[in-house]
DNA sequence: ATAATAAAAGACAGCGTTGTCAAATATTAT
DNA sequence: ATAATATTTGACAACGCTGTCTTTTATTAT
């Protein structure tokens, strides 16, 4: 494969094929009207010579470029590598270019940072992971560039042709009833940080499973973090020296279980016996540490392919054929068992 | 800010600031030999039309696209995720894009997949990070390219000038010394994949520093792993089974040392009363395990940025002002302590 | 066989920049 | 003041592709 200086134009290729470089454009595009033999006749010389059309050059004759941005904003590198690898992973495929934009959520010129952005950047459509799906603010902005987008696992209230979405509300709710089908009745909560919508789709499913179960959920057993592992170590503080401490605690990421783990490890209450932990996003360290985590995982890799999918779908207006839901599922590990009465 | 449709061309600038379109594109690239009154006038112009240069036009114009590759693949989102924000910070601010390109060891097409990418990509520099910084047949292929590239943490020899490196001897020649002087004799040390040859690095501080203080490595004491946790299991077991265990374990990363915590765990050997334990890189996860881990912190971010920059100065044929080892830094946790005669 | 129509192929002007070279203007030396 | 030179500006052709419109060729109907 010759690669080293590879100035093989459209022109080149036309020549070689004996045809004019619209034809050849024609076979690249895969217009219509043109005949098979000549389909054939420009593939082979596109072969030999090994060409590639300039993007750049692309971009340019054409209204819309086909690039999409990527914009991040999360404190979890596990989450973001994976969704940006199945965005990668389906626009290299479909001949788009990705541009990666992460920012910081305490930087006060977020919202001007990410037009600027997107106004140099030239993007043809957007893709924004949570929390900054979740920000209002933000997607009233992008709304208003009517720039395709798409918003995973948002928790904001957008047609379903511009998210993508898990089922954490049905994930927590299954993973609650693990619990209470092994007897666990005092069941703590720790909620996420509350703007980050889709978090928090994690305690609905968590009390729906309870009320169907006729359990109550009392207030001291609620806590609220911020996601961090710091956050979940005060709440799990105060959960474990509770006079009447839960059985279980559901804690609605992994970070903040890794937390109740290390503070019960502490306090020297053994998990699982006398205490069951689960978390929520299967991150690779919920088996690194003991016990090891019961958890949902989430598909981060298909979420990121279904929303370039859907916004590839949505600037070629064709229609989306994907899987509208992404199923997650329970795993379970060594930090949960069977209530036993005697504790 | 006016988004929203922004066909702001150079001609408009131009018209407006009542000068020719090149004057504009010679103060945008800051050519010289533009009359000073004039570039103000042109600035001018640029502000009030919040113009943007389009970025297909320019590197289609120039023979060199300000682009650049970041090509990895690495079982770690956290230490990619880092480094690719530094260069992704370094670039933005310099007009530089990013191309990220993910790709797979496992893949046997890995080498021609790469090199059909940075032909379509187009672009005219390319960042790798270990272990693709390590595979020759890889880099052997880049060179041919005669492209300017950057390997970072590379044990492959390569001129200064295209490489960024940390100082993993000088640091684990600390870290080993943090032991020594807790009184430890017997350390044992778990290797990493023979083949990443940065991580093989901190195997010869770690050597150097136990002859300097006279201590020997018996053969039983050093096992190989793969750098990830189940290999790490694997070795720890071993080590930790030994009839003379030793008093503490240095992994070559963290992944490896959150194993040996774990298996210590189970065999109910208490750290750090009974067992000293160290690892490498200051993943997030070293302080949700119990105990915090004892470790080495990389200046990821750093070291992304300064590849970018290091690259760009190669692009530019500007020389390099940046730093040239970057300095990693012990990080003293609970995982570590005096050694116990008694014990 | 001829006209009417559909399908296939081509010519050519952009797209928004930068590079090259020529023209205009300012500066310096005589 | 004039010539010689340096500085500053501008005209115009690339760059490699796609969109529009026209021309050629193939197909069908009469």
């Amino acid at each position: 494969m010759n690669i080293k200086k590879s100035p093989v134009t459209i022109q080149d290729v036309a020549n070689r094929a004996k045809v004019s470089i619209k034809t050849v454009s024609r076979v690249i595009n895969s217009e219509p009207n043109v005949a098979e033999k000549t389909i054939k006749k420009v593939e082979k010389a596109i072969d030999f010579l090994d060409y590639q059309p300039n993007a750049f050059a692309q971009s340019l004759a054409r209204s819309q470029p086909k690039i999409i941005a990527l914009i991040y904003n999360t404190p979890s590198p596990n989450y973001i590598t994976h969704v940006m690898e199945g965005v990668l992973s389906y626009c290299y495929k479909f001949g788009y270019e990705v541009i990666i934009h992460p920012c910081r959520f305490d930087d006060a010129s977020l919202i001007d940072d990410t037009k600027l952005f997107i106004k140099k950047s030239r993007v043809s459509g957007i893709i924004t992971t949570p929390p900054l799906s979740d920000f209002p603010e933000l997607i009233n902005q992008l709304d208003k560039l009517d720039m395709p987008k798409i918003l995973v696992s948002s928790g904001l209230v957008v047609d379903a042709s511009e998210k993508v979405n898990t089922n954490d509300y049905e994930a927590s709710f299954e993973i609650t009833n693990h619990l209470i089908r092994r007897g666990h009745k005092r069941i703590g909560f720790i909620k996420g940080n509350p703007s980050h919508l889709c978090v928090n789709q994690r305690f609905a499913g968590f009390f729906d499973a309870m009320k169907e179960a006729n359990l109550v959920c009392e207030g001291e057993l609620i806590e609220t973090g911020l996601n961090s592992f710091a956050s979940g170590e005060i709440c799990a503080k105060r959960l474990l020296n509770l006079k009447n401490r839960p059985s279980a605690v559901f804690a609605a990421n992994d970070e903040m279980a890794a937390a109740v783990v290390k503070v019960a490890n502490q306090l020297s209450i053994d998990i699982p016996q006398s205490l069951s932990v689960v978390g929520f996003d299967d991150t690779p360290m919920t088996q690194m540490i003991s016990p090891a985590l019961t958890t949902v995982h989430q598909p981060l890799f298909k979420m990121g392919e279904a929303a370039a999918n859907k916004l590839i779908c949505n600037l070629e207006n064709t229609s989306y054929e994907g899987e509208d839901d992404i199923k997650s599922r329970l795993v379970v590990r060594d930090s949960t068992a069977h209530f036993l009465k005697s504790i």
